[in-house]
DNA sequence: TCGATCATGCACCCATCCTGCACCATTCCC
DNA sequence: GGGAATGGTGCAGGATGGGTGCATGATCGA
């Protein structure tokens, strides 16, 4: 209903690059210069300018991006009332995902929705949660599920997207089956202070978290080795080279000789696991349904995991 | 930037026919058909049935126009603030009035503006007051001229619209330049209760406006005669067949034997010019511009009139 | 029953717009 | 400083969307 040639401009805006703009939309590299260059001239305005060998937004093309956002809003909240008013579905729904949260809860959520809901196509994409903003703008996606960051908190305040809190996903420790605390019912980050640890490189989210739960506590952890693939962290835990942060969510697949523990004492670490939804679009009952089934989802694989792994 | 069958429909809830919709947009017939069917379909959804052998909009119809406005009033604002930030315009202006007001303040302003913005091109569409809020919504005008009525008193509750008052118009009396009162300064409803009057047939603006005039100082005239243009009740006054109120705003042309008098006394009538414009566009620079020299030119032909003809 | 009014399907045609390729500018890196 | 990589844009070609004009079917009024 929005020209797409908007889209395209607030896509270029979250990306900085006719390039990448061009892999997010689906378009071709000219298909993406060609409308942006169109856009300026059916408005008479000077939306973008040459800087080295890109673009950047002028003033006026800042001003039209965000001042756009109240309007895309106003249009998704009118598609999702109109689809509810009429009791129709929209023929194609798009779910983004971040790798254990993709696996975990979006596949069963797409399972679900592709037998209660036939005649939508429904369509998954694995993508880290940067990707999936850009995503979302561009519409290619219409639901993304993604760890709430520190960095993230201003998306917030974000006119162009809404979030809901899904679940707390709690951070398990994982220690190899011979571990002198391996026998135990929970155990604290605390007791674990002197034991060599797996995380993933600094910078990353994960690692973020990672440290926030031991300064929580009050105690630096020796970081023996990284990883950045939860198989990868499970695999050297199961080696005996450390111990590791698991989040509940994810799963310890066929691992060996590795054990889950609940954390006990102060600062139980978490993550938070949130839905995003563009601005607006929250009425729609496709996203309701979502929603409703994805909560269900996470509560339950909590409690089972608990009762299955530990 | 709005998708234009979303257009196509919101002026189709106006008129009601796809034929009179085909002549408002300027489409043909079969266009708007296929339009309509087209917007249904990307929307999933049923907006229209057929009723005898038109069409009429279903609920969801109906929603889906009223639910639009603040969406169309929103890209309106953006669209004028962009144009006010990038201190541009744009490239086609659409005017819409009705008779004299047309002819007296569109005209001029349209010169005006050809002066000033010579790269803006300017259109002027004569048209009566239920057609220009038709092609505001078609998006064929961009502001209009008309005169305000008790029948369109609700619409300035209306999304989709926003108005402000040129000016009040006052009504004068008319009379052959031989009458008995032709040589007066001013005169009163009541000096000239027992004289035939020439109004125009009942049921139309003007006529309603001539009886509330009367009502306000309890004179019930004798209409004498009907005449649906000034033109023609001018003739008829300057040929002696009775006496007659015209707004100031019209001019008495070369009419002889024709003398122009204020009213004074109480309830003195007057007819209320305003200019319409779609919601959210009122602060785009042409139409700011617009407005000014709309209410310059108005104020600078009630004074002058006064002195030429009175 | 005849004409007028409406909506719509169909054949045709044109404008829009996208792709793929080539080319130019800039930056990075060796 | 030169070559490669990155980023943007112009152009020819082609598919598709969408508009026109006409014919047709349906309904209403006289």
């Amino acid at each position: 209903m929005i020209d797409s040639r908007l889209t395209t401009l607030r896509v270029f805006a979250r990306c900085g690059t006719v390039a990448a703009t061009a892999e997010l939309t689906g378009y071709s590299p000219s298909a993406v210069s060609a409308q942006l260059r169109e856009l300026q001239r059916v408005l008479g305005l000077q939306l973008l300018t040459k800087d080295g060998r890109g673009l950047r937004l002028t003033a006026t093309g800042r001003f039209l991006v965000t001042g756009s956002d109240p309007m895309i809003a106003e249009w998704e909240r009118l598609r999702a009332a109109a689809m509810e008013a009429g009791g129709q579905m929209q023929a194609h729904f798009g779910l983004g995902g971040f790798s254990s949260a993709a696996a975990q809860l979006l596949a069963p959520l797409a399972a679900t929705l592709r037998s209660v809901h036939p005649l939508v196509e429904v369509q998954v994409l694995e993508a880290n949660p940067a990707r999936c903003f850009d995503l979302l703008v561009a519409e290619r996606i219409d639901l993304a599920v993604i760890v709430a960051m520190q960095s993230d908190m201003h998306a917030d305040e974000d006119q162009r997207f809404e979030q809901t809190t899904l679940l707390n996903d709690p951070l398990d420790v994982i220690l190899p089956s011979d571990h002198r605390l391996a026998t135990r019912e929970t155990v604290t980050l605390e007791e674990l202070a002197t034991d060599p640890w797996i995380t993933e490189a600094p910078g990353s989210a994960y690692h973020a978290l990672f440290t926030a739960a031991f300064t929580a506590v009050g105690v630096t952890p020796r970081i023996a080795h990284e990883a950045v693939e939860w198989e990868t962290q499970i695999a050297f835990v199961g080696a005996g080279l450390g111990v590791g942060l698991l989040p509940r969510l994810a799963t310890l697949g066929s691992a060996e000789n590795v054990t889950r523990l609940p954390i006990s004492g102060r600062g139980k670490p978490s993550r938070r696991i949130v839905a995003a939804v563009r601005k607006g679009s929250i009425g729609s009952p496709l996203i309701k349904d979502s929603l409703a089934i994805l909560q269900d989802r996470a509560k339950r694989i909590l409690t089972e995991r608990l009762e299955d792994e530990l």
